[in-house]
DNA sequence: CGAAGTTTTGACCAGTGTCAAAGCGAGTGG
DNA sequence: CCACTCGCTTTGACACTGGTCAAAACTTCG
């Protein structure tokens, strides 16, 4: 399970530059512990000191606010190899959550040894990339929800997370589904469950997708990803998708069926 | 100019740790160029090449995004010595724009020099916070726009820039001026210029602001930040207010002079 | 004085939010 | 195996915020 860990984590980042040998050895030894999560299970909470390191290993997770008046926002979808928080040095409490959208499972890095690490270039590198890809794609969203009508936003959500999930080798063809709940994407959308319940009726009755309890089928990716116009540059090297490879078998089928089909 | 650069930089650096009089001397000795930038100048735009590093000086400056209907979409304010772009290590076209929205001036440093300054502890780490903070304020965003009415949008936005300028010494008193433009406020906040000034006017009712030609009036700072409700405590390192010295008395009020009466 | 950019106003409209209730599926305990 | 419960989805009526359009009022600057 650990091992487990550190692959998914070297292999998110090596899409951002090679990593010796030495450099993996040294993820490996970092990993601590690895923890299952159920939907709406917490990692760690807005207020929470920060101690280690969370990756995502498998299953669907997000960064997300919750309000005085009880509502939520969601800043990020977390996929496996994503760093539950990407400010190394920080040492106030998380300003956010990071909770499982669907089971899934995260596995914690020594912080400090992971400090340790911008020693090394390769990896400093590596990370800081990682960085830069999260920070792109949270500017997607900034613009999305400023500028964007319902109909584009939902549609370019789902449009970046098949990119995302297919740089991670889990879009078998041309066809995916997406383990997320219409309140989810609502609170990821900034906008009513109502309101997307009324739009994914709508993108049905185009033929984009088929909304189904607690997910959401997208029978042709490619039409989908097509409606939401332009490609996805914002993700930036992490659409190299020639580097797809590097997951074991094992481990896609394992994310594919916790993480999607779940 | 360069050296002023270069102090507003490692000034801006050391709220997240000290530095050693090494590590300025080494920034010292990046900078590059100085420009001069009117508003609506920009410093680059979204599919330019990344080279150099900019570095804010003087003056209030924003990252945005262009849309293809014409819509532009503010990401972020940028005040004297915020980093146009924090991402050092990325290669790719710039996925933003960075323009000025007042009168002001920023300077280069070099950009692979800077990778370098990765081997030094302090600057690194230092370099880290600021971006982490730059996240937060990004998160706060997110927030605000996805679930925050009118009202509270435009005061949380104004109330978190009299935060940010007071750390930088620019607020006098209890009273601020802001030079932004209610256009500028509206793509900031993912609205329509009439909305701004119709909210603008009713904060002006509750004896919030005062509403000028180009320029936000606020007379009482700290009821402003009262109605934005919560601390900024998303600001973090940033708000450690006991240090708000550094930049010199010239500088400072430069600064006052050109960045926000302007 | 004229031109250009910004702010202001008003009328009207559209898209979302709100509220309430019903429908459906999956899982649970009897 | 069935009845029940819980959580998620769907629908409809209605309210309301904020968008759209058009035009006028200012300011500033040349």
């Amino acid at each position: 399970m650990l091992s487990e860990a550190a692959r998914v984590l070297a292999h998110r980042l090596e899409r951002f530059g090679t990593l010796g040998a030495d450099d993996k050895q040294v993820l490996r030894a970092l990993v601590h512990h690895s923890h299952i999560h159920r939907p709406k299970g917490d990692v760690f909470r807005e207020g929470d000191r920060r101690r280690d390191l969370h990756v995502v290993v498998s299953g669907l997770f997000c960064r997300y606010r919750l309000l005085a008046d009880g509502s939520r926002q969601i800043l990020a979808i977390l996929l496996p190899g994503d760093l539950c928080d990407s400010s190394f040095w920080a040492e106030h409490p998380y300003d956010f959550s990071v909770g499982a959208l669907a089971c899934g499972s995260t596995a914690t890095f020594s912080r400090t040894a992971l400090q340790d690490l911008y020693r090394r270039p390769a990896l400093a590198r590596a990370f800081s990339l990682a960085r830069h890809v999260d920070d792109a794609i949270s500017r997607e969203w900034l613009v999305n929800m400023g500028r964007r009508g319902m109909e584009q936003r939902l549609v370019r959500l789902l449009s970046e997370l098949t990119w995302r999930l297919e740089a991670l080798g889990l879009v078998l063809g041309n066809t995916i589904t997406l383990a997320m709940n219409q309140t989810d994407l609502a609170d990821a959308l900034g906008v009513t469950h109502i309101s997307v319940c009324r739009t994914l009726k709508q993108l049905e009755a185009e033929g984009l997708l088929v909304p189904e309890r607690g997910r959401i089928l997208v029978q042709d990716v490619a039409a989908l990803r097509a409606a939401a116009g332009t490609y996805p540059a914002y993700l930036g090297a992490q659409m190299d998708v020639a580097q797809v490879t590097g997951l074991t078998e094992a481990t896609r089928r394992h994310a594919l069926a916790v993480a999607l089909v779940n």
